[in-house]
DNA sequence: TGTTATTTTTGGAACGGTCTAAATTACCAT
DNA sequence: ATGGTAATTTAGACCGTTCCAAAAATAACA
């Protein structure tokens, strides 16, 4: 309760350094190292001061203190969706991440906007953020992280990018990732495979189609772009697309989706047409989210994981902030594994998930 | 490229307000007056100077300006999971309702954890935060926002709180949704009703479980607790809740759910019992998840707006710190509708959706 | 033209920390 | 005591803005 008298008698706000050094008798000089765990004071100082700034309730202003050593220990994080449950768990372990090593993450959802993402990285840079971690809007343009270069800002893209090997990007094999899906089905004696979703402005969506390619040609089978069936990351889009596949000549039995979210929107999609999923047609997913386990029939997908892909990008961007100038890296974390689940029908191997009842 | 080289050829970093006033030929005082859009200077100096700012790409420092102004136009958002949808677009929604305003969120994951949230918010404080707003992890102390209040930070609670009227709170109306809900299925014949998931400790389900009963009461049923199923909110639990539930006797025909996500294992269990949820047992929801119309059967919910939550505690909040002496709000916003689907197996009345295939 | 309003502009002191170099104190062996 | 070294502490400039009061410039008017 003390505290809050004290506060409510300062005339004006908030105390100060200032104020902590005058009721102990030291200079404000002496204070600040303490508040930074300086080993320069002595041990009984540092606790009689520590004791003080506990029982006034002081409170550290980072504002100051970046003012003066330049430094504000900030890094800013813009995705293109929170609301895609990736993304969501991406923000989160990054700022876990970060957090413990006394970084603050500063948050921007552009919403897929380039003039919403333009505007959050000018407030950003306003805010005095050290770094920013990147996870490119729909159509971006190379030049904002010139941009950002020439600013003398550290930048990292995370799983798309709008550059080339030039600039420092952080992603998973979705090049890989595809593969392993697309041979799979391949082994399981599919000959007509369609790729279900993407986009040509989403470098994760070229690379996942590019991957379904590699499968394809490495297994002597055609490349027909006309079993590619583009559309939106939305359930009902990709049942659309599901349903246009399944009139498509030759017909495919099975199908390679962008995502999760679109397998899940194929998956419907086949019920509806009157096919069993998993059983008179395959499908594979891509990311595996919390939710593809409870789905009837399971979805097999590829794993990838979140938080392994936020850690790596954080530490680049740090490591990037402390010596600004090592030449950029494009780190590409592999698949965790392919899960096989039921919507592959794919017989199960020994270890491998089987749907409970 | 004129200002990467006037950049570089400054010695320590970052163009100030200064250099804009040399090269300008004013003062630095002038400058900082058009960067606040001051009527006070003569357009055509405020043209000059507007064009200066922009031809050397000189970046605002909002730190030194809070300093002496000493306010960040910040605010704090701490939330208990960003990972479920309905955070991450409360979240989205709220950033983009007050930054049109000018305000920057600092935002923070509590993930469930006091201690990790009692962290965040003492780091939103060193940074300076003009308010919070918090979704208290579980478990959270009313002493928390007692102590937020104590040190002149204003905090309007939403979506759950841990104190009562005297603090202030935004969130929808719990207790009437779930009794719309309880009531659909009263009115649809049932009459043995189970309420599944929720947890004492969070005010949501609380008040949720609370309009299941007053719908019960009301129509004369009994309220029986032996047909409350608490689970976690997660699929697995759920599926199990309801496999509890079809055990109980008398045997339920019907469960209204503590949100979508436990509806989804239901509706998973109910099917891995053997039974056709919808037609042998009616499921209803609540939040009305993006996906819940895409399940099958579609999901009949309560459908809530995590964009109306969000806007009317940011309104609040930035009410609150324009005027702290104002006493304190409670503020409830109804639940949008009931949406009835297939899973209530409802008869569909006119303007509802149906199924499409 | 001189005087008084009014509009613009400005110097310099804050804001609350950190940083540097120098001052003070403590400790130890003569 | 005394000098020397190491351990602590400190004064005061400084970071890049905003704020205030006052100065300068301009307009308005008798």
């Amino acid at each position: 309760m003390s505290e809050v008298s004290d506060l409510a008698g300062r005339p004006s706000g908030r105390l100060t350094l200032k104020d902590i050094a005058d009721r102990a008798g030291v200079s404000k000089s002496t204070v600040s190292l303490v508040l930074r765990g300086s080993p320069l004071v002595r041990s009984e100082t540092r606790e009689r001061i520590r004791a003080m700034i506990a029982e006034l309730g002081y409170v550290y202003n980072r504002g100051a203190a970046s003012l003066r050593s330049q430094r504000t220990h900030t890094i800013g994080l813009v995705v293109n969706d929170v609301t895609n449950s990736f993304y969501a768990e991406f923000t989160a372990a990054l700022d876990a991440f970060v957090e413990r090593d006394g970084w603050v993450t500063l948050f921007g959802n552009s919403a897929e906007s380039p003039e919403r993402q333009q505007k959050i990285i000018d407030r950003m840079r306003e805010q005095g953020v050290e770094g920013i971690i990147l996870c490119p809007a729909r159509g971006t343009s190379p030049d904002l992280i010139e941009a950002l270069r020439a600013g003398g800002l550290p930048c990292v893209q995370s799983t798309r990018h709008v550059t080339g090997r030039e600039a420092d990007y952080v992603g998973q094999d979705n090049v890989l990732g595809m593969e392993m899906a697309t041979e799979h089905l391949i082994r399981l004696g599919h000959r007509c495979i369609a790729f279900i979703g993407g986009a040509p402005w989403n470098s994760s969506a070229v690379d996942r189609e590019n991957g379904y390619r590699n499968a394809l040609l490495r297994h002597g089978l055609a490349f027909d772009p006309a079993l590619v069936f583009r559309c939106e990351t939305r359930q009902e889009a990709a049942a659309r697309a599901i349903a246009a596949a399944l009139a498509a000549s030759p017909q495919p039995t099975a199908a390679v989706c962008m995502n999760d979210l679109v397998a899940f929107g194929a998956l419907r999609g086949l019920s509806d047409q009157g096919l069993r999923p998993g059983v008179d047609f395959a499908v594979v997913g891509f990311d595996n989210r919390r939710d593809t386990a409870f789905w009837r029939p399971s979805l097999s997908t590829v794993s990838i994981s979140p938080e392994a892909v936020a850690v790596a990008a954080a530490s680049l961007l740090l490591r990037r902030i402390a010596d600004p100038n090592g030449g950029s890296e494009w780190v590409i974390l592999p698949p965790e594994r392919l899960v096989v689940r039921e919507s592959c029908g794919a017989p199960l191997m020994a270890g491998e998930e089987r749907r409970t009842a």
